[in-house]
DNA sequence: TAGGCCATCTGGTCCT
DNA sequence: AGGACCAGATGGCCTA
């Protein structure tokens, strides 16, 4: 990822924070409620509330008294926990709005994150394909927007950064690829 | 049982 | 200052 105009950002070294696995248990720990209950065909019931019980991540030390300076530290920490949380519920509620519109042959089986990304650009990169090839075909010659998308199509290609194979600078690549790809899914490889 | 995938926690960094 | 974003760590579930 990293596709922020940021400048790369230097991750400090790890500090493991001394493990307390009897305490690390904050009382605050809210049940996850959990606005979207596991929609895949993996049911995992027992995975909020493990996470709710501090299992999974690294461990906080435990709380040092009630009223004391790190019982606020704590209560902001399960703020930005539950924010963390509602934000990648919304970030896998954008993945499945995104699997709904992406044909793909093994509708039984849910696509991961990763053959969801992929499948998509694909997907877009076939349809870009065809457009082009149609508009091209329907308005042969000067007129018509045909022979410019076809151009500005090229540009951004070219603009991209290069990372095309030869293939992919023709339509029938782009088609030929995504077929080859839901027939690798289907193939379960 | 190993490996893949995932949810969650966590702390650093950036942005408003 | 507080929230958003990001990536590492951890552990659970599932499938081959």
């Amino acid at each position: 990822m990293k596709t922020k105009n940021r400048p790369p950002r230097r991750r400090a070294p790890v500090q493991h924070t001394e493990a307390t696995p009897g305490e690390g248990t904050p009382e605050g720990s809210l049940p996850n409620p959990g606005p979207e209950p596991s929609k895949g065909l993996r049911s995992r019931p027992a995975r909020a509330a493990a996470g709710a019980r501090g299992e999974g991540g690294r461990r906080r030390p435990g709380p040092s008294g009630p009223g004391s300076r790190r019982d606020s530290s704590i209560q902001r920490r399960l703020e930005s926990n539950e924010r963390e949380r509602q934000r990648m519920h919304k970030l896998n509620n954008a993945f499945q709005a995104l699997r709904e519109v992406i044909p793909h042959v093994r509708a039984d089986k849910k696509l991961s994150k990763i053959e969801t990304l992929t499948l998509a650009k694909n997907y877009i990169k076939s349809l870009t394909a065809t457009i082009l090839t149609m508009s091209s075909s329907r308005l042969p010659g000067l007129e018509g927007p045909g022979p410019k998308l076809y151009q500005h199509y090229q540009q951004q290609q070219q603009g991209a950064g290069g990372t095309l194979g030869a293939t992919e600078a023709q339509p029938q690549g782009h088609l030929q690829r995504y077929s080859t790809q839901i027939h690798s899914f289907r193939e379960g490889t």
